[in-house]
RNA sequence: GACCCCUUCGUCUAGUGGUUAGGACACCGGCCUUUCACGCCGGCGACACGGGUUCGAGUCCCGUAGGGGUCGCCA
């Protein structure tokens, strides 16, 4: 089937969404930034719309080539991909997307333009060298997707003085007006952000208004508080993305964890993967409430994603995390971290974790050692060493099952070997799985071990 | 000072007039286990308060309190 005439076009063409991420360069993503951006995100993917990416660096101060690739490194590592915005961090530079310059400092003429026609059409005057748009008198009626309709009096001072500066005496618009003018020429029709700024829609309703457009589709969402719901600045604790970026959390987990802030799946689903997300978030079970941000949980989501990651995504971020695996093989590199993947909560803890399977002499806990090595050990641990060294298969099965049987012939506990086996393989008393462990390491190394352990033993007991 | 938003376990939340108020994190027990985790079982723990409306209110209305936000020639 065809259809001919743009009317037709015109009046069945869902109307496809445009939402927008803006931020400021302040040198840093805030956490409640970060799950705008991803709330923006979600809802483009979901509704097959465009995300758009769009920097506020009209403060010049502040604006740097490293600010902004703050910015987009975060999003990038979230994996939140923006269909129309900066392809680098040069304002001056290239972009994705024909709505641009999407670097605000570089659209002052856009600005200037419509100021002229606020200006003309007696809606923005002059007064002590700014310029001032003239805001009206009544209460405006915010509609929102989350907070429904708003009714927005006017404030004591704003009855005062209700028109508001909109381009300063040294030549600058301001925030509200650059926002606008930039929802409107690049066709957002969804603004989804913070309910910091609720209050001021009203003003921005009023300007899309007065540049002759119907204002976009308002959603304001919760904000995200401190564990003490104090408002989260950059120095708490867990404010800032690169915190999460520098201890080289899974950042899918810091997605499904911000996702869960503020919206709802309304059933009792934790863990969801970036599809599931895309596939079911929606505006209507966003919530009107703050949400405090709990670091221990979002630590436990982190875990979680962790111990499924593919291992060739493990290892690389086990790389990333600064471990130096020395001259092992592939293979035995990987079968080593099989078996800590599981076990270990944060992969900064993955070092230290994993280095005796790394190491020539395994640096030995004393306090472990005194207990492990003592003089009752001894017969049973060199009876081990030789079950082992006669072992057919070096694999966790048979040496199990070995020394099961030989802790069974001696009448004593498992503990009375494996102990002494553990302290000998590894020096620690936490670690994976012995018998795993020692298959990784193999028979030569385990063998040698034992015996550095025994030569240890002999040491003290001569002592 | 004014205006706006919000209020269910400590935290994130489910709940759209009739529920023993559910789940997750955290915490505390137990089981499993070579350690540590995982897993499983169990426990602790909430409708901010006061009025209405209703046969019946966490759910609707009003008020109070508390929290957050905004009112800038910051964004």
């Amino acid at each position: 089937m065809c259809c001919f005439g743009e009317t037709r076009w015109l009046s069945s063409a869902p109307m496809s969404v445009r939402v927008r991420f803006a931020p400021s360069p302040t040198g840093h993503l805030h956490i409640g930034g970060a799950r705008t951006a991803l709330f923006n995100w979600l809802y483009a993917r979901h509704t097959g719309g465009q995300f758009v990416l769009r920097i506020e660096d009209t403060d010049e101060e502040r604006n740097t080539p490293e600010a902004i690739n703050v910015i987009l490194e975060g999003l990038r590592w979230l994996g939140l991909d923006w269909d129309e915005g900066p392809a680098g961090n040069d304002p001056a530079g290239e972009s994705k997307g024909d709505r641009g310059p999407y670097f605000q400092s570089q659209r002052g003429e856009i600005y200037a333009r419509h100021v002229e026609a606020l200006k003309e059409k007696g809606l923005a005057y002059e007064h002590e060298g700014a310029i001032r748009f003239r805001m009206q008198r009544e209460a405006i009626t915010i509609p929102d997707l989350v907070c429904g309709e708003v009714v927005r009096e006017l404030t004591d001072r704003e009855q005062e003085q209700p028109d508001f500066v909109i381009v300063r005496s040294d030549g600058k618009p301001v925030f509200h007006l650059v926002n606008v003018i930039d929802d409107l020429e690049m066709g957002i029709t969804h603004v989804i952000r913070g309910e910091d700024h609720l209050s001021n829609t009203a003003k921005h309703i009023a300007l899309f208004r007065a540049l002759d457009a119907e204002p976009p589709a308002f959603a304001h969402i919760p904000l995200i508080l401190n564990s003490d719901g104090s408002k989260m600045s950059k120095r708490d604790d867990g404010a800032s993305l690169d915190g999460w970026q520098q201890t080289h959390c899974v950042p899918e987990a810091v997605v499904n964890y911000l996702s869960l802030l503020g919206w709802s799946p309304k059933d009792d689903s934790q863990m969801m993967p970036v599809a599931e997300l895309i596939e079911r978030f929606d505006l209507p079970q966003v919530n009107r409430a703050n949400a405090r941000f709990d670091v221990e949980k979002m630590q436990w989501m982190n875990y979680e994603h962790l111990r499924y990651l593919p291992m060739d995504r493990y290892r690389q971020l086990a790389v990333e995390a600064g471990l130096d695996f020395g001259n092992a093989t592939d293979d035995y590199i990987e079968a080593a971290l099989v078996t800590c993947q599981n076990k270990v909560k944060q992969i900064g803890d993955l070092a230290e974790y994993c280095a005796f399977y790394f190491c020539d002499a395994v640096e030995v806990d004393e306090a472990m050692a005194a207990k492990a090595f003592s003089a009752e050990h001894k017969e049973g641990f060199v009876k081990l060493r030789e079950v082992f060294a006669n072992l057919e298969s070096f694999e966790p099965e048979p040496m199990e099952s070995a020394l099961k049987a030989l802790a069974e012939e001696l009448d004593v506990k498992i503990r009375a070997l494996v102990m002494p086996a553990r302290c000998a393989c590894t020096g620690v008393k936490i670690g994976p799985s012995l018998y795993d462990l020692m298959a990784v390491l193999g028979r030569e190394r385990v063998l040698t071990r034992f015996d550095e352990a025994l030569a240890r033993m002999d040491k003290s007991e001569t002592a």
